[in-house]
RNA sequence: GGGCGAUUAGCUCAGUGGGAGAGCGCUACCUUGACACGGUAGAGGUCACUGGUUCAAUCCCAGUAUCGCCCA
């Protein structure tokens, strides 16, 4: 096992560490280890001095596994929470999942089917055991799959919107909405799924655009005729009347007249109605208010009847030949019949329009009218929008509010009954003369009253989820300390389905208090080429196998690396592979700092380098810049400026320039700035890539946890410039002289012998770390330089060990010089136009004069180094 | 149909009223005692199009085209 190098004492150590990360081998002890030592459970009793951080799950639904959504939403949630535990914050991330009511009833119901059975042959109470026994069984796969991705849940707090407690919770609010008025029971038109057989809301219908006929029908004889266009002929069996527009010239004189609607002998009026649009086809529309939402709206506001001609399952359920078939072999029924008198006019086909269908088996919507429980949401969505502009409640991203202003500022009552037998039922009883009570969750209903055989929308628990899972409504400590939660992390995709719903039930259950003070925004997952990921298309990625692949570190530094605000985040093996290799660096980095004897004991030593100084003044930059960008949801920006840091900074130049300072009396200081550096870096990735840098930074500094070490804060003390602007300088010398050296066809770790002639250089002081990065060595007898190259004020004359390439220079030398000669043209064109002198302000004209005075200075050394090449 | 957003390197995306960036991919060279899951160097873009504002536009404004997403 891994040997910390700080025990060695000073010099070098033993490292035994493989020369690769493989996270297979560390994930599940580490994971086990930090649970274990109770990591990760909060307790709302201690110091109460310190702020409290809260973040609820957006449940994931039981009958669910863990896919690239979720663990986009995890890796969030995860890495803001880790963050917090960091800062000394008393955090709780609370885990568990929602009963899916629809979702989870097919899942058995399908099952059962197997068996040969229905539900109906087990009944209610035996089949609701049945579910019981499937979630206890099968149910809840993602819950083991969030310890993969090392998501720092509080396990003892796991909940589930079907358990007691949050039953309880379900029967006080409804209580409480009922008794205030705001639950009522209504017949109207909902949304049905003739295959689940319940009634859905509106959200759990899914608009797609399908291929379908647009039929024009003429309805009425000779004066009386109107035609009216509809992709849903069978419907016209339940015609009540035929609506125009109240200015349509076209058919005033109609209005307020009967018309006879074609097969059925019945006649119908013609209304006039504003919500007419008389541009779209005749501007006469068919009126069948029991199997239309807009045509139950008209329906309503002319006193017309409403005429259901399909059952439950959409038969047709009369006039003669009709009946008995199914809605879709109606349609040819009917425009067949309608053919046959001559009553089409027209048939468009195909005609593509919009359809509904049901979220969960996809089936096409059928608008019915029927009696459910709706929820009076004017007042709730009231407040759910208040709270959001007067700042109570932030959207991130900002631009994002007008999405949930869109939807609460309009929302229709909440459908809230569903016809199944999985789910909270509704605690509603009747008596035996029509009398209706609700009683409390601790009262009993009056003897021989029965109580109503539907059940709760899922969403309707879900909602409670933010106050239900601290213990509301007891008055709970966990409640006093983290209600309202911190964050809602989720995706703008289902905004509506989450977001709006618990901050209506939040506001009215605690009293105005906001169920979370942020809302934090992501967008979807998609494929490499920003396509979303889909089994009909093919292109979905399990993140279980990524994890498997390349560690759950890699996994979630792909996912965050790609989440800037707002935006989708596109994924692909190759980025996860990078992500792996990133890993990797890092492992490989603090491996030779131990080799190499790196630590964290005692104080920084008062006198570094320079070269330490420059990586520690870059650190405090970076510890900065990251922390502001966690702060503000920016985890792309954060995730890249720590990956350009370790890898650019720290791994390509600090580690190459250390390893001469190790070699000489600087080592015992230089093995503590290594420590420091990597230590601080470790701590800033830990909330991203949890795994690796636990394994990394108990090595290296011999600490129980990285996972309750402090989070870094920046030592404005440690910024220098000065030191900066030399290791800059001494980047673009060694840069530049690579460069040439690749030009002239030495091979990368071919020595050579060079003079350096420093001028007043300050890089004079580096001499010994140039010459390893430009692995140059010290001219011996009968040195004869065979190029002179000057570059930052220093002149490197090096023996290229061979004839050089004249040529090659040349037309480097020259491509150069073309650059600076355009960038002198271009500045020169600048400073000489007044109105740029005149306008422009004080520091622009500095800077493009500076510009310009670089460019002529590149032009004279070039065309210098020109004029001295050799002919030929 | 209404609303919102996007268009920048081969792909996916950052970015700013004043010197076009990243990752991956690509080219050449290299097993240099941390790492080939690596190193060094390099190539590659009329910043969708057309106008306008400005000393200055990839960025601001208007229009056009194309593509997304949400809603009806």
């Amino acid at each position: 096992m891994t040997q910390p190098g700080n025990e060695r004492g000073h010099g070098a150590a033993d490292v035994d560490l493989p020369t690769q990360y493989r996270p297979a081998e560390v994930e599940g002890r580490l994971y086990e280890r930090w649970v274990s030592a109770g990591l990760f459970t909060a307790d709302p009793g201690r110091d109460p001095g310190r702020p409290a951080y809260s973040i609820v799950i957006p449940p994931p639904n039981v009958t669910g596994s863990l896919h690239m959504g979720h663990a986009l939403d995890h890796s969030i949630q995860d890495t803001l929470i880790r963050r917090r535990r960091m800062q000394g914050h008393e955090t709780v991330w609370v885990p568990g999942m929602d009963h899916a009511g629809i979702a989870t009833q097919n899942v058995v119901e399908r099952e059962l089917a197997k068996e040969g059975l229905s539900r109906h042959d087990l009944g209610r109470e035996r089949f609701v055991e049945r579910v019981w026994k499937w979630k206890g069984e099968s149910g809840g796969r993602i819950l083991g799959q969030m310890r993969r991705l090392g998501d720092s849940v509080d396990w003892s707090r796991e909940a589930f919107t079907m358990d007691d407690d949050r039953a309880r919770a379900v029967r006080t609010i409804f209580k409480r909405l009922f008794d205030d008025g705001l639950i009522h029971r209504a017949e109207r038109i909902i949304n049905w799924c003739p295959r689940c057989l319940t009634a859905l809301s509106d959200i759990e219908v899914e608009h797609a655009d399908r291929e379908g006929e647009l039929v024009s029908i003429r309805y009425g004889n000779g004066a009386d005729e109107i035609v009216v266009a509809t992709t849903r002929a069978e419907t016209m069996l339940g015609d009540t009347a035929v609506a125009v527009h109240p200015d349509d010239e076209r058919y005033r004189h109609l209005v307020g007249r009967e018309i006879e609607l074609p097969l059925t002998g019945r006649r119908i009026p013609v209304v006039a109605d504003e919500h007419v649009d008389p541009e779209f086809g005749t501007g006469a529309v068919k009126v069948t208010p029991a199997h239309d939402p807009n045509d139950f709206e008209i329906g309503r506001r002319h006193g017309l009847p409403s005429l259901s001609v399909m059952d439950e399952r959409g038969v047709v359920t009369a006039h003669g030949p009709f009946e008995g078939l199914d809605r879709f072999e109606a349609r040819p029924a009917v425009v067949a019949a309608l053919r046959e008198e001559g009553r089409i006019v027209k048939e468009v086909r195909p005609y593509e329009h919009s359809v509904g269908h049901c979220q969960r088996c996809a089936t096409v919507v059928e608008p019915r009218v029927s009696l459910q429980w709706f929820v009076k949401v004017a007042p709730l969505a009231k407040a759910a929008g208040d709270a959001v502009r007067d700042g109570r409640v932030a959207i991130h991203p900002p631009e994002m509010a007008a999405r949930y202003f869109e939807w609460v500022d309009d929302m229709h009552d909440w459908c809230i009954s569903r016809q199944l037998w999985w789910g909270h039922r509704i605690p509603v009883w009747y008596g035996p003369d029509g009398e209706v009570v609700c009683p409390g969750p601790d009262e009993e209903p009056p003897a021989g009253y029965t109580q109503d055989s539907d059940v709760l929308d899922t969403w309707f628990s879900s909602a409670l989820w933010p106050f239900s899972t601290l213990g509301w409504p007891d008055k709970t400590p966990s409640l006093e300390r983290f209600y309202p939660t911190s964050v809602l992390v989720t995706g703008y995709d289902i905004l509506f389905f989450w977001v709006a719903r618990m901050m209506m039930f939040g506001l009215y259950a605690m009293d105005g208090a906001v169920p979370f003070r942020t809302i934090a925004l992501h967008g979807m997952v998609r494929d490499q080429f920003g396509k979303k990921m889909s089994k009909s298309f093919g292109n979905v990625i399990d993140p279980l196998d990524w994890i498997d692949e390349y560690g759950a570190d890699a996994t979630r530094f792909t996912l965050l690396r790609g989440a800037n605000p707002g935006g989708d985040v596109p994924v692909a093996e190759d980025w996860a592979q990078g992500s792996r290799n990133f890993c990797n660096k890092l492992w490989n980095a603090t491996r030779f700092a131990m080799i190499n004897g790196a630590h964290v004991r005692g104080d920084l030593p008062t006198e570094v380098t320079t070269v330490d100084a420059w990586i520690l003044s870059r650190l405090q930059t970076v510890i900065a810049e990251v922390d502001a960008h966690l702060e503000a949801f920016d985890f792309a920006k954060a995730c890249e400026t720590l990956y350009h840091f370790a890898w650019d900074e720290v791994c390509d130049w600090y580690v190459e320039l250390a390893k001469v300072q190790l070699a000489d009396e600087r080592a015992e200081s230089t093995r503590r700035v290594l420590g420091e550096v990597l230590d601080n870096l470790l701590r800033l990735l830990h909330p991203v890539i949890p795994f690796v840098t636990e394994e990394l930074w108990t090595s290296l500094t011999g600490g129980d946890t990285i996972v309750t070490a402090p989070w870094p804060a920046a030592d404005a003390g440690r910024a220098d410039r000065g030191a900066e602007e030399i290791v800059e300088s001494l980047q673009r010398l060694v840069t530049e002289v690579r460069r040439f050296r690749a030009d002239q066809g030495l091979k990368p770790g071919q020595k050579v012998a060079a003079a350096l002639e420093w001028g007043d250089s300050p890089l004079a002081a580096h001499e010994e770390g140039v010459r390893a990065l430009l692995r140059v060595t010290v001219p011996g007898d009968g040195f004869a330089a065979t190029a002179s190259l000057p570059v930052e004020g220093v002149t490197v004359r090096l023996d290229t060990a061979g004839a050089i390439d004249v040529a090659a220079e040349r037309r480097r030398l020259e491509k150069d010089l073309a650059a600076a000669r355009k960038e002198a043209g271009q500045m020169r064109a600048k400073l000489g136009n007044e109105g740029f002198l005149a306008k422009a302000p004080e520091a622009v004209v500095a800077k493009n004069r500076g510009r310009l005075a670089q460019a002529e200075a590149d032009m004279a050394r070039l065309e210098a180094q020109l004029a001295a090449l050799p002919a030929g």
